[in-house]
DNA sequence: TATAAACCTGACCAAAATAGTCAAGTATCA
DNA sequence: TGATACTTGACTATTTTGGTCAGGTTTATA
C-alpha cells in the first residue's frame, strides 16, 4: 500500500495557496518556488483542481489561482478525488458476472477492504484544508 | 494510493489456512486450488510468513503449513508486516539532514501522513485472523 | 531406499503506474 | 503588443507490481 506523491503535492500546494489566499491570486510559479514542486507538474494538478471547482483561475498578468470555497469547506476527500488519488483496494469487479478470482463468490477479504476504505475516507472527510493551515501556521485565516 | 494484492493474497491464504487448521497441516496446493492463487506466488508469500513466525511448515509427504499462534492472536498488522505491505506515506527522509523537498523544514503535510498511518494501523491492529474467519464462515474455531 | 509430495530459494520478466518533462499553444492585463 | 500566466496533450524514464520459472532440499511412506 502506497500513497503517491501527486496527492501529497496537491495538498501541499493547496495549503500554500490557502495561506496566501487574499485579494490577489497566487501564481503557480510562487507555489512552485516555495514548495519545491515542478511548475509543469503543478499545472497538471491545478488543471484537475479547477475542473472539480476547488480553485478558480485568473488569467493574465498578475493572474494565478484562488480558492473557490472557504478553506474550512474543502475536505481532503475533495482534493484526493480531484487528482484521482483514490483508495483503491480490491478490484473484484473485473469480470463483473463472477466474484473475485473468477469464483462464484466474493473473496475472503472482500468485506475487509470495504471497511478499510470507509475507515480511511472517514479520516479524510474530517480533515479540512483549514485544519492543515492552522496546524502548520498556528493561526486562523 | 493503492493496496497491493500481495497483502490481500496473504490474508486470503491465512483465512483459508485458519479455517482448515487442525491436526493435519494444510498444503499450499490445496490453498492454491481453493483460493485461485498461483502456487509459486503462495510459496513466496508463505516463505515470508514463516520467517516472521506466523506459520510453521511441515515438510515431506502430507506436509504443509499450520498456524504458529491462535488465530485470535494474529493481527492483520502482523500479516502485512510480514509480506512487506506497509503503509508507506511520505519518504521525507531521503536526504536525512534536510527536511522534505530538500528544504530545511518539514513539508506542510508531514504530520498529516503520520496521523493517517496511525489511523490505518489502528484499524489493522484491531482485526485478527479469527475475526475474518468468523465473518466469512459464521462459526467459531 | 526410492520416489513423490511438498517446501524453499533466487533469478527473471512483462505490464502497469508513477512522476514527471516538453512543446505548443491561448487568454488577458498593463 | 508584449509579458505573464494559465491550458492542454503528448511523451517518457523509472519503479513497482504481480507474478513465472528453474532448480533445488527435505521427508513421509510405500
Amino acid at each position: 500500500m502506497r500513497l503517491t506523491s501527486k496527492g501529497r503535492y496537491a495538498v501541499m500546494a493547496l495549503v500554500d495557496l490557502a495561506r496566501f489566499n487574499g485579494i490577489n491570486p497566487v501564481s503557480l510559479r510562487d507555489i512552485s518556488l516555495r514548495q519545491g514542486i515542478s511548475l509543469d507538474y503543478l499545472e497538471q494538478i491545478f488543471s484537475k483542481l479547477r475542473k472539480k471547482e476547488i480553485v478558480q483561475s485568473v488569467r493574465g498578468t498578475q493572474g494565478g489561482y484562488i480558492l473557490n470555497k472557504k478553506a474550512k469547506e474543502i475536505k481532503l476527500t475533495n482534493i484526493f478525488d480531484a487528482v484521482d488519488e483514490k483508495v483503491k483496494t480490491v478490484q473484484c469487479k473485473k469480470e463483473s458476472k463472477k466474484g473475485c478470482n473468477g469464483k462464484s463468490t466474493k473473496c475472503l477479504t472482500h468485506n475487509l477492504w470495504d471497511e478499510l476504505e470507509t475507515h480511511i475516507n472517514n479520516f479524510f472527510d474530517k480533515k479540512s484544508l483549514d485544519d492543515l493551515v492552522k496546524e502548520n501556521f498556528e493561526r486562523r485565516l
